[in-house]
DNA sequence: CAAGCGTGGTA
DNA sequence: TTACCAAGCTT
């Protein structure tokens, strides 16, 4: 990209969306949009902070899930933590719903249902960062923010052939980003430069040959693209391990615990077990004939991969979750795992 | 401010 | 199978 170039690549990468933006159940459509249909900023809210490090594919499901169930911001104010965490469950970052809540309520009580038309003003609610920040000021109320993603990062890194390193090229990447946001469409140009990221200027393999910014990209122009941007590697995964307890009483109850509010899986549903670490001791819950399953749980997290042995009792007790009121979808997938391996054991006199 | 925080798809 | 990665935020 050359000094200059800025005004007609934006209006290249404009026309480009028009012609092929993705259908989304978040957007607005053009013919909804002709007749002046404007996003609604808790729906544009919703997905965005869905769709943060998590895929369009991924979310569909869960925002209209959501969506059907708390059609407004106030809805979702009133619902109860345990029906988010439940409705949330599978989805990963947990932090996410627990700041969701918080900030519903926070929209609701404290701005009257309605969200802040600034990025300013968003940035300050829970869970809002720089980056959802803009992405609600741009495209729900037409503020000329500048919205940077990890798509945006790397359209940028490949526009201008920057070549220091991630993390550390942020800051300069952020500030040629905004030297390409337009003064007008800025919502449609941010989602424009998040499909472009996401179907052409992809992480491996870029389509340069369908790419509509290809005449001022220096890094295409090198035939480099699919080398930036540079990242420093991460660490290795450590593997930690574990013991998980799934305790059946004798009307087919299940004994649960809610995971502590921080933490990994924080306020989610589990069962229970011992701590996850290089050589783990058992910790039943409660006295049982305990029997282990024939299979192992295998989860990769962020920043390290789990082994749990599941070990499966009949007991009887306070506390136990009835099985009409037990969904396993409403279980973080860890969780899921260790029920389906716990349904693989094998009763000496049937189930 | 580096580290912690999920999950599923893909090569 | 494993490693990498995706529309980040919080502490």
């Amino acid at each position: 990209m050359r000094d200059g170039d800025e005004s007609a690549a934006g209006t290249a990468l404009l026309a480009w969306y028009d012609r092929a933006a993705r259908v989304m159940p978040w957007r607005v459509g053009p013919a909804e949009r002709a007749a002046g249909a404007r996003p609604d900023p808790y729906r544009v809210w919703l997905s965005e902070v869905m769709l943060q490090q998590t895929t369009v594919a991924a979310v569909r499901d869960y925002f209209r899930r959501f969506t059907e169930r708390w059609p407004r911001v106030e809805d979702l104010a009133a619902a109860e933590d345990a029906e988010v965490m439940a409705e949330w469950a599978g989805l990963g970052y947990y932090a996410r719903a627990r700041n969701l809540l918080k900030c519903a309520r926070a929209v609701a009580q404290d701005h009257g249902g309605r969200f802040p038309d600034t990025a300013e003003g968003l940035r300050a609610l829970p869970g809002i960062g720089p980056y959802t920040a803009a992405a609600i000021a741009a495209i729900a109320h037409d503020e000329p923010a500048t919205v940077v993603d990890g798509n945006v990062e790397r359209v940028v890194a490949r526009l201008w052939a920057i070549e220091t390193p991630l993390p550390a090229a942020k800051p300069e990447l952020t500030a040629l980003a905004a030297r390409l946001t337009p003064p007008q469409r800025p919502g449609d140009h941010a989602q424009a430069m998040m499909d472009l990221g996401a179907t052409i200027c992809t992480p491996r393999k870029p389509v340069c040959a369908l790419c509509p910014l290809r005449l001022f990209c220096a890094a295409a122009a090198r035939s480099i693209a699919d080398t930036l941007p540079r990242k420093i590697p991460k660490p290795e995964k450590p593997t930690r391990a574990g013991f998980a307890y799934v305790a059946l009483d004798p009307s087919g109850g299940v004994l649960l615990e809610r995971r502590p509010e921080k933490g990994l899986l924080g306020g989610t549903l589990g069962f229970p077990g011992s701590d996850w670490v290089e050589a783990p001791s058992p910790t039943p819950p409660l006295a049982a004939e305990w029997t282990e399953a024939p299979i192992e749980v295998r989860h990769t997290f962020t920043h390290f991969h789990l082994r749990l042995r599941v070990m499966v009792a009949r007991a009887e007790g306070d506390g136990f979750t009835p099985r009409a009121a037990f969904r396993p979808g409403d279980l973080p997938t860890l969780m899921r795992k260790v029920w389906d391996a716990a349904q693989s054991v094998e009763w000496p006199q049937g189930q």
